[in-house]
Parts: structure tokens; C-alpha cells; sequence
DNA sequence: GTCTATATTCCGATAGAC
DNA sequence: GTCTATCGGAATATAGAC
């Protein structure tokens, strides 16, 4: 991995750790042992480091719906939440929702790039929600768009709320999610 | 209003704003006319100012429940929504939402609160739910807590999510919630 | 490409006058 | 209870040597 790759990594970490505003190039710079001014170097602003941080998931969300192309429409909801699924064993949050609260304090360009990644999975999860209906495998009542929501919603909610209550219950919503889609 | 009344208002709609590390005093002072010196005078650190805020919101909570104590469980909910209507009108995110991104940086009384003011919602709503159940008057399959849950994610990442998808986002989840307990 | 050193700005916090 | 003035620290960012 360069160094490069190695600071949008945890600039990635860091962020939905700690949050946008909360985390420094001191951070990243005593945890890869170098120094500030190599930071800078790599990324002239902290803007621009978020920028890449954010391109870096829309790359691998396109990984992600590129792995699963052509499989069942079970196949790729598991894909889906696999996202989540790591995100909660790192005990971090998700990065849209991260970003999504300090969003009046980032930069136009990252705000747009951000808006690009929540679209694509939006637009992803609702055509694996088509999918599903039409094929029998997935049942329920909403458009497929705003059936993507909720669960989008639960999922990112999941990972928040459930710093606060518990972990069981972000489990809890997992499964209640993958069941209601089976039967209703 | 007393100042120290305005100064917590005007700290919560900064937190729900920019969120809690991207607000700073002179935010407070310059909107308020006052001075940095006078909002240390009523809250001697920034963290004594943020568990004042989840304070303030325990009491509306608790004051919530009581307006609507005795009511049909229908009236209960439409008071439950009308806490995230209400924060949507005003173009920011809930109070759980903002500071559970931000979560590993604020200080242990703050998270002692907040999660007593997430756990009261949760609580109260689960509540609301299983007297609807019980009555009649809603359905679902899942168990009371785990439907509150799946509820409360929807509407606290409705107020994320919708933030970059469009407005229109917020009130469809809105209604598929509402509309899920009346039939399945 | 990484370093030392430093400029600059901002922020939380405090001392002390009124 | 609010003010002026200031301290000390932290953070982003830059200049220039190696």
C-alpha cells in the first residue's frame, strides 16, 4: 500500500470514528509515523483528502455491484449489507451518515461526492428490490425506491442508534430487515 | 428567555446544524450578542453547555409524553413523528443522530445522557406500539422493541439521508411508516 | 517524498474591571 | 452578569532543506 493509500485509509477510519471535524492530520500522522507536512504533500487541504475519501467508497461500492452482477437478487441484498455488517464490527458508523451530519461544514465538492455515493447505492438497492419482486423472492408493499430507503435507513440508524442502546439491537433490525422482505 | 435559556437553544440548533465539534462559542456570542466570557459565566466548559442541550431535550421528551398520556395510541405516534416533522422544518438532524456520529469525542456525562434520551424514546415508543398492537389499532410482526427501533432508524436517517437525496425521501418514509402499522 | 520549523488562525478558557 | 484583554493550546497550512 502507499503512503497515499494508506492516508485516505485512515482518513476513512478516522471519520467515521471520530467524525469529519473531530479528527486532525496529527491523528493520521502519528498513526502512519510520519509528519504533518507529508500529509500535505499527498493532500494540499483536509477538503481534498475528503474528497478521496469519499471516492475511495464510491470505488469500492462499484467493486461491490460489479462482484454480484448476474446473482439472484438474494445475493446481492447480502452484498448490500455486507457494507453495514463490517462497518458495525469495526465499530464505526457509516460514512454517509458520518458526513451526512457535519454536511454544513464540508466542502461543495465533497458534499456533491457524497450525494453521488448515497445515489448509488440508493439507485442499486432499489433495482435489487425490483428484482427480487418481480422474481417472487422479495415481497412488499412501498415503491421499490422508498422500500430501499427504509432499509437504507435502518441500516445506517442501526449502526448510530446502537452505540447508544446496545449492539444486540443492531442485529436485531438486521434480521427483522432481511424477514420482512420474505414475508408480508 | 433567560440568556442561559437562549445560550442551550441556540447551542442545540448549532449541534444539530454543523454538529458539536464544528460549533464554536463565537457562534453563540455573535448570534446572541453577547460575549465568549458571558457563555462561560452560565457553562464553564463546552461539555457542560452540550449535556445542558440533551438535558433540555429529556425534559421536551418527558413533557411530550405527558401532553399525550391517556390518548389512543394513534395520537401517541402522531406526537413520536411530530418530534422529527418538526426537526425536518428546520433543516437539521435529530439530536441522537448528531451526537452518535460524534461520539467517541464528547464527554462521559454527555453520553450518559444522551443515551438516557435515547433509551426514553425507545421506551415510550415501544410502548405506544405494543398498546396499538394490543388494541388492534396496529400491526406488525416483529417484537414491539425491535418495530420501535426499526421506526426510530427510519426517521432519524430519513432527516440524514434526505439531506442529499431530496426532501421528497423524508416525507415518502414518513408515510410508509405510518402506513405499515395499519396493514400487513 | 519526507523532513524541520514556523506562520497563522481559531478556539476554549481565565483574570479582573465594572 | 457582562465586559475587555489575554493566555495557552491545537489545527491547517506553507517554506525550504535534505
Amino acid at each position: 500500500m502507499t503512503t497515499r493509500e494508506a492516508i485516505i485509509l485512515k482518513g476513512d477510519h478516522l471519520i467515521r470514528d471520530k467524525g469529519y471535524n473531530a479528527f486532525s492530520f496529527y491523528d493520521i500522522s502519528k498513526s502512519l509515523k510520519i509528519k504533518n507536512a507529508s500529509i500535505h504533500y499527498h493532500f494540499a487541504t483536509k477538503a481534498d483528502l475528503g474528497v478521496e475519501v469519499v471516492n475511495q467508497h464510491i470505488f469500492l461500492v462499484e467493486q461491490l455491484i460489479k462482484s454480484v452482477e448476474g446473482r439472484v437478487p438474494e445475493v446481492k441484498l447480502k452484498a448490500f449489507l455486507s457494507i453495514y455488517d463490517s462497518t458495525k464490527q469495526e465499530e464505526r458508523v457509516c460514512l454517509v451518515g458520518s458526513l451526512a451530519t457535519d454536511l454544513k461544514t464540508v466542502e461543495p465538492k465533497m458534499k456533491k461526492q457524497l450525494a453521488l455515493l448515497a445515489n448509488k447505492i440508493l439507485v442499486w438497492l432499489t433495482q435489487i428490490l425490483a428484482d427480487g419482486k418481480r422474481e417472487g423472492v422479495f415481497m412488499f408493499r412501498e415503491t421499490a425506491r422508498t422500500k430501499a430507503l427504509m432499509i437504507i435507513t435502518n441500516m445506517l440508524g442501526a449502526l448510530q442508534v446502537s452505540r447508544l442502546t446496545g449492539s444486540k439491537d443492531f442485529f436485531a433490525i438486521r434480521e427483522a430487515v432481511i424477514r420482512q422482505l420474505k414475508e408480508k
